[in-house]
DNA sequence: AATACGGGGAT
DNA sequence: ATCCCAGTATT
């Protein structure tokens, strides 16, 4: 064997091997993460110490695709309002929704109810440790089922979601598609994880990954003098932090136009269910017309309004103002009309009147809430005097 | 492999 | 204005 040949093949070996200087990098990462997090970690309210399986499972559905701020906005009312895993099992559903209104995704709230009634009824309201019986629960997908077993029971389960994916890709310098991005990800969190695990809290790991994207490796302007990883990270030797991980492909806005007919009726507010299928599905609104790109005609309102409040005399109808409602792939333009029922009307089937004391029991979007309030204050400042003077100066710019 | 599903924060 | 967020279920 020539010398040549003898040193492509130890270099090949030691490559494969690879193990050595890779698997030593590995241990390296999660050592740095680890000891990152014991200093760095925010406190957060599902941060207890040990962790509480009905907390964490709560904690993760409200954080899919949620950012933690959002979430600490909602979680002491709904901790309060459900605060073991039984009391959510054997609530009623709108009860559920009407705690998650405002966080939307709504679908994760039915989703979350029916996960705790299956974890009450058969896993005798224990929280399951096992990636499987997991991820047989409605609503726990890959990442949940990863983070409940990892952070919660200290499995060696990995979890990737945008921040583990974003710190791994710039740490290993990985300018891979989407598509191909997420599956490496998940493969080497798997690595990582395992490794974690034998060397110390697989948990603390995963949630220091999280943590650490979060806080630190952010999507843009990441802080890269304050990193633990900045002296191994390849991106950021390389130059590519902002072009790692590459931006997903956009889908188009479309614009959605929503009038909406608030009935008042002393001090309560006609609301309709919506349908169980779509946007908001199963909450509430007040009675409203979406079509293809226009509003409603005051004529059509008019009709509207007749129906409502059948036998009584024709509502008088204001038109209290038009706002814009913003999600991710959508604009929804509201515009909110006012009429007054006459105290004798009657609630038509499948809807009520609800005086704003218990408008909490009932789940709202923040589009819809949003309407209801612009309705109150163009009908005060139209309404009786008793009612005007009490007016915000917000509310005057809206006359 | 795409698409639907909220609402808001950060830049 | 643009991108993204402790994703999952459905098509």
């Amino acid at each position: 064997m020539t010398p040549a040949r003898s040193a492509r093949a130890s270099a090949a070996g030691a490559s494969r091997a690879g193990s050595g200087r890779s698997a030593a990098r590995a241990a390296d990462l999660c050592r740095r993460i680890a000891s990152w997090f014991t200093h760095a970690a925010r406190p957060l309210p599902w941060r207890v110490t040990p962790r509480d399986p009905y907390l964490s499972l709560l904690s993760e559905f409200m954080l899919q695709q949620t950012q933690v701020a959002r979430v600490l906005q909602k979680w002491p009312a709904f901790v309060a309002r459900f605060p073991t895993l039984r009391d959510l099992a054997e609530a009623d559903e709108q009860d559920v929704l009407a705690a998650w209104s405002g966080l939307g995704y709504y679908r994760r709230a039915r989703l979350l109810h029916g996960a705790s009634r299956e974890i009450f009824s058969r896993y005798a309201a224990r929280v399951p440790c096992g990636l499987a019986d997991l991820r047989s629960l409605p609503g726990v997908g890959r990442y949940t089922a990863g983070a409940i077993a990892s952070i919660v029971y200290s499995r060696p389960a990995p979890i990737v979601d945008g921040n583990v994916r974003r710190v791994l890709l710039r740490v290993e310098g990985r300018d891979l598609s989407p598509a191909s991005a997420d599956r490496w990800a998940w493969v080497r969190a798997d690595e990582l994880a395992q490794i974690a695990h034998a060397r110390a809290d697989v948990g603390a790991f995963n949630e220091g990954l999280m943590e650490l994207g979060a806080t630190i490796c952010t999507p843009r302007a990441p802080r890269c003098a304050e990193c633990p990883l900045r002296s191994m990270c390849r991106a950021r030797s390389s130059g590519r932090i902002n072009r790692i991980p590459r931006p997903a492909r956009r889908v188009p806005v479309q614009t959605i136009h929503v009038t909406s007919l608030v009935m008042t009726k002393a001090d309560q507010v006609l609301l309709c269910r919506r349908p169980p299928t779509g946007l908001w599905a199963d909450l509430w609104q007040p009675p409203s017309l979406e079509l293809d790109g226009r509003f409603a005609r005051e004529s059509e309102i008019a009709a509207r309004a007749r129906e409502l409040a059948p036998g009584a005399p024709p509502p008088r109808l204001l038109r209290a103002g038009t706002f814009d409602h913003q999600t991710t792939h959508r604009r929804v333009r509201f515009e909110v009309w006012h009429a007054s029922a006459p105290a004798s009307a009657r609630a038509p089937r499948g809807m009520r009147y609800v005086a704003s004391g218990e408008r909490s029991a009932f789940g709202l979007s923040n589009a819809h809430a949003r309407a209801l309030a612009l309705a109150a204050r163009a009908s005060a400042v139209q309404g009786t005097p008793s009612a005007a003077h009490t007016q915000t100066p917000k509310a005057r710019r809206h006359r």
